[in-house]
RNA sequence: GGACCCGUAGCUCAGCUGGAUAGAGCGCUGCCCUCCGAAGGCAGAGGUCACAGGUUCGAAUCCUGUCGGGUCCGCCA
């Protein structure tokens, strides 16, 4: 039990009965009124602003109606230390007891503890990555990647049906382009001799292995062919290997999206022709003329008639263009395409992870998916800011032209998996972000990855010298489920066991903010009271964990440990990085 | 010119959807420890929450404007 919301479901009755006893009068919206952890732990254990949200409505000040809660709350034999404080604030705290109840909670539920039914089941698709298949991943994709992944884990601890996926943009120009630079590397590989990469092309050597992978399945077969004869076989080639690279790059870090939308599969079938034909329906089309942008004007602007979606009517700031002006479709015909798919498999709720530079596209994508659900669906995007690569302080170059940018396989092979995700997870998603390869490594408190991953191998050290040393001693989660914890007294000690109880909380609150990086901050917050403790005992002998003279003291604290390793667990989980039992 | 994001301690950043005396790490200053189980401990200084208005019992948080930084800006995907 998730002893915040039982507490606030606690208050809201006691409100409801002083509304039926006429102390209070009906109708009040109490959705305002919570219970938290006050924001100084020194104040109180639990913290509830009812009475200064529904004095004015209730007609009452605060501190009386303060005092007319705390009366029926006063009656909860659990609840200790009731007063009333500040401004009107309700503040107590529960018996120890009650506390290291959660302790045992924790050990049965493993690292389940924390799943909450908050999204009641609900579809909820999740889209990342999306990279166009012309390349190798990059470090700003692995950002995405890992928000992406974490974010649906989040979601799906929290209770919703998370679908994870990925749009293969395999229709545009941009794989033509590829189809064509692949040709020259193949031609290259059957020894015609060096291949020049003209302008427009990409001159990237990742393609050198496509077209030698292509020489090898094809032989001679496309050379004296002509363009229109090969393009396409190629690039579905192409397509493919490089697909292949990025699920690869994927698995790599931990990440295996289920579902992948091929935008080419999509027009052929004739989604966007249904997109077009559900606005005219709705009357939302029709040709126009688009104003200039103010400021700098492109060079070769002159106005010209298009196809255009009424996305001003959604909140947009200017109508966008279904068609270009020779009657293809745009990108963003394909998209809206797209997004209505996802919205026809069942998914009223959609998440897409892109990058900052992608910003000015959100307005028009939230329009269109309003507009083809007739407000039945929400789009929501969250925009991944840079990430600074630096090594010593020392910022990386990266250049895409150039081909000097750094792939995300050549991240991850450097510091691995779990420091690439966790890392990557210490930022709210629209900040900035700077990855230092050297401190990502580093053993020290200044390295969060490294401090909770200390914490848990450091619990485990601890259960496995016990084991060996204490061997009439249960270490094992079920086992210590069942001892007598009445030892645990000490303040670090609950205070420790207090921060393990509001994990249930952290990931519905984080989940609704959809802000998987409270998770880094909060495995940190529990990592430095364990460390904390830890340090303590090397000065007071008596709060050491392991006591061989006094077993009761010893399980209740080998019990304590276990239940921090899986609360470090079941978050580490989220994130899909690996909690480890031992450093190297 | 416009849109979106950001602005909190010397530095890097939290701040739990509007609550109480705004926090942490690093750095700095001063003590202690440096043979226990694993990579130190305790204390201190340091703030006009960019600025100005507004809403509110109450604002770092919401609204408006200004300044500064980033990303982007017809038919590229």
């Amino acid at each position: 039990m998730n002893l915040f919301k039982h507490y606030s479901q606690h208050l809201h009755a006691i409100i409801e009965a002083l509304t039926e006893d006429g102390k209070l009068p009906t109708g009040l919206d109490t959705s305002r009124a919570t219970v938290q952890p006050p924001r100084d732990a020194k104040l109180a254990e639990l913290s509830s602003n009812a009475a200064m949200v529904l004095a004015k409505p209730a007609g009452l000040k605060p501190r009386d109606l303060a005092a007319l809660i705390m009366e029926r709350l006063a009656e909860d034999p659990d609840v200790e230390n009731l007063e009333i404080a500040g401004p009107g604030f309700l503040n107590w705290s529960l018996a120890p007891r009650v506390w290291r109840a959660q302790l045992v909670t924790i050990l049965q539920a493993g690292t389940g503890y924390g799943e909450s039914d908050l999204g009641a089941g609900q579809k909820v698709n999740v889209e990342y990555v999306s990279a166009n298949p012309t390349g190798p991943l990059t470090v700003g994709h692995a950002r995405g990647a890992v928000v992406g992944d974490a974010l649906a884990g989040l979601l799906s601890k929290a209770g919703f049906a998370v679908t994870r996926e990925y749009y293969i943009n395999d229709a545009g120009g941009q794989v033509d382009t590829l189809a064509r630079s692949t040709y020259l590397r193949y031609r290259e590989a059957l020894g015609l001799g060096e291949a020049e990469i003209p302008e427009g092309l990409y001159p990237g050597l990742y393609l050198r292995d496509v077209g030698a992978a292509l020489a090898e399945r094809d032989g001679r077969k496309w050379l004296d062919e002509p363009e229109e004869a090969w393009l396409a076989p190629i690039r579905a080639f192409a397509i493919d290997f490089l697909m292949g690279e990025v699920k690869e790059d994927l698995a790599r870090l931990g990440i295996h999206q289920e579902v992948f939308t091929s935008e080419r599969s999509l027009v052929e079938a004739g989604a966007v022709e249904a997109v077009e034909a559900s606005l005219q329906e709705r009357d939302l089309l029709y040709t126009g003329v688009l104003e200039p942008p103010k400021g700098k004007k492109p060079e070769d602007w002159e106005p010209r008639p298009q196809l255009l979606f009424r996305a001003t009517q959604f909140g947009d700031d200017t109508d966008r263009p279904l068609k270009k002006s020779d009657g293809s479709w745009t990108y963003f015909a394909n998209d809206m395409a797209y997004h209505l798919d996802k919205y026809q498999r069942g998914f009223a709720r959609q998440i897409d992870v892109w990058g900052a530079d992608h910003g000015g596209y959100v307005k028009r994508m939230k329009a269109a998916v309003k507009a083809l659900s007739d407000g039945q669906a929400e789009l929501e995007v969250k925009l991944c800011q840079l990430v600074k690569l630096t090594k010593g302080g020392q910022p990386m170059r990266m250049s895409k032209r150039a081909g000097t940018f750094v792939t995300l396989r050549d991240l991850v092979d450097e510091v691995g998996p779990g420091v690439v995700r966790f890392i990557m997870l210490t930022r709210k998603n629209d900040a900035p972000l700077d990855f230092d390869l050297d401190k990502a490594l580093e053993q020290s408190r200044d390295n969060p990855v490294f401090y909770v991953q200390y914490a848990h191998a450091r619990a485990h050290s601890v259960l496995r010298h016990a084991a060996e040393t204490l061997q009439n001693l249960p270490v094992d989660a079920a086992a210590l489920a069942g001892v007598s914890l009445d030892c645990l007294t000490d303040s670090g000690e609950m205070a420790l066991i207090r921060a393990l109880a509001e994990w249930p909380r952290l990931v519905e609150t984080a989940a609704e903010a959809e802000e998987p990086h409270r998770i880094a901050f909060y495995l940190y917050d529990v990592a430095a009271l364990f460390h904390g403790l830890w340090t303590r005992g090397k000065d007071e002998a008596e709060l050491r964990f392991l006591l061989p003279e006094q077993p009761e003291v010893t399980v209740a604290r080998l019990a304590l440990i276990r239940a921090m390793a899986t609360v470090l667990a079941s978050g580490l989980d989220v994130f899909g990085v690996e909690p480890l039992e031992e450093l190297r």
